[in-house]
DNA sequence: CTTCAACAACAAGAATGCGCATGGGGTCCG
DNA sequence: CGGACCCCATGCGCATTCTTGTTGTTGAAG
């Protein structure tokens, strides 16, 4: 999962990118309106993390673009606790969720999750397919009940695959979502993870669609 | 575990912060009401130890600031025996527990180690995880039985691992809980700590989860 | 039916970077 | 002064990641 961090305090920036690193998300981080309206209109983001004041082109504004142009993406924002008249501004122009400030981190983690796991259409904090299931909370995960030791990669992957069950995957998007902005497009980095992921889960699992992709799960065919 | 104390008389103030520290918990601590709603806004303690009667903010409103902020740390109010009121809306402030002046720095002791155990989920006194046992009330800890000895930093780092078993720990998140306020953030320092625990407790105990952090117990993989 | 091209899976080596052990220097204590 | 403890820096080992090359598979054209 990517997610987009937009905040110009560059401390609270960098607390907020190292806590959702942590978390197991790809992360890309924006400074300044404009910056992160760029990033946000180009880049294929699963949430946005967005504070309201900011330099160059305010938070508001920024989201209201987005929405013009389609842009569906969850957005959480970030406001400060007295200016409540922007809670009600913000939901007209589109956002998901709020936190006030100063927050807790792990609220930030927790409403992060929720809307990630929304916007895929899940309900709880464990998601399963077939004898596997991805615990997102503790970021575990066990086929058959037995725990499956993955790394960092291979459990993003995972991850991906499981909140969009049944969707064909290209490869590109694969690697949108799961590397940031500067990766090497073309290696074979990803079909080498799928195959890993398959050796640890069952290779019945990840159906391979030739020439468009990957699904997971659905049994269904093409 | 790390522990704040706001206190204006500054006899007592040091009084409580040195009691807290023998006890093994790192201790800030603020002088007025101010600075101690700063403090507790923007740090991650474990507890708070409240004075009612402060300078510059009364302890009442600092509680209510920080709850209205979300700041969900247990607090433990100190009010004089006489204003019995204080308990009252200190409730309603969201209080965890009260001590009335003058106390014995026991009772304070205790009641902090409480608080501490119960935010974690905790009902007892003893930690315990596979052969080790802690029990916080003497500081003391077996494997097997046979006392371990460890230094005032191990002691802490593991407490801070057996209140949060299960959960990925970051090292970030060690260095917030187990040091204060100043210390120089990219140093090993961690990890030299987590190998001198796993040596005296075992191995297996501490599991790495590599790019993340540490988790102890739940023999659980990811 | 054969051949060729495109694509996917797999294997194995190379490179990166993380985590760990070790030892020195500093500080606080007796 | 000596010892215990803590912090920090260096260097090594290894897990993880990425690349490259080869083999296998599919589908269409000759």
């Amino acid at each position: 999962m990517r997610i987009l961090v937009v905040e110009d305090d560059t401390d609270l920036n960098r607390q907020l990118v190292t806590a959702l690193e942590e978390a197991g998300y790809v992360v890309d981080s924006a400074t300044d309106g404009e910056d992160g309206h760029y990033l946000g209109d180009t880049e294929p983001y699963d949430a946005v993390v967005l504070d309201l004041g900011l330099p160059t082109l305010d938070g508001l504004s920024v989201l209201e673009n987005w929405r013009r142009d389609g842009r569906t993406m969850p957005v959480l924002i970030l406001t400060a606790r007295d200016r409540w008249s922007d809670k009600v501004s913000g939901i007209d122009a589109g956002a998901d969720d709020y936190v006030a400030k100063p927050f807790h981190m792990e609220e930030v983690l927790a409403r992060v999750r929720a809307l990630v796991r929304r916007a895929a259409g899940h309900a709880s904090n464990e998601l399963t397919c077939g004898a596997v299931r991805l615990d997102l909370r503790a970021g575990r995960v066990t086929v058959d009940g037995s725990p499956v030791k993955l790394t960092s990669h291979e459990y993003r992957l995972l991850s991906y695959l499981l909140h969009h069950q049944g969707k064909v995957i290209s490869r590109t998007e694969l690697t949108e979502h799961l590397y940031d902005q500067d990766f090497d497009r073309d290696s074979n980095t990803v079909e080498v993870f799928v195959g890993r992921l398959r050796k640890k889960i069952g290779s019945d699992l990840i159906e391979t669609i030739r020439g468009l992709g990957y699904r997971l799960g659905a049994a269904g065919d093409s």
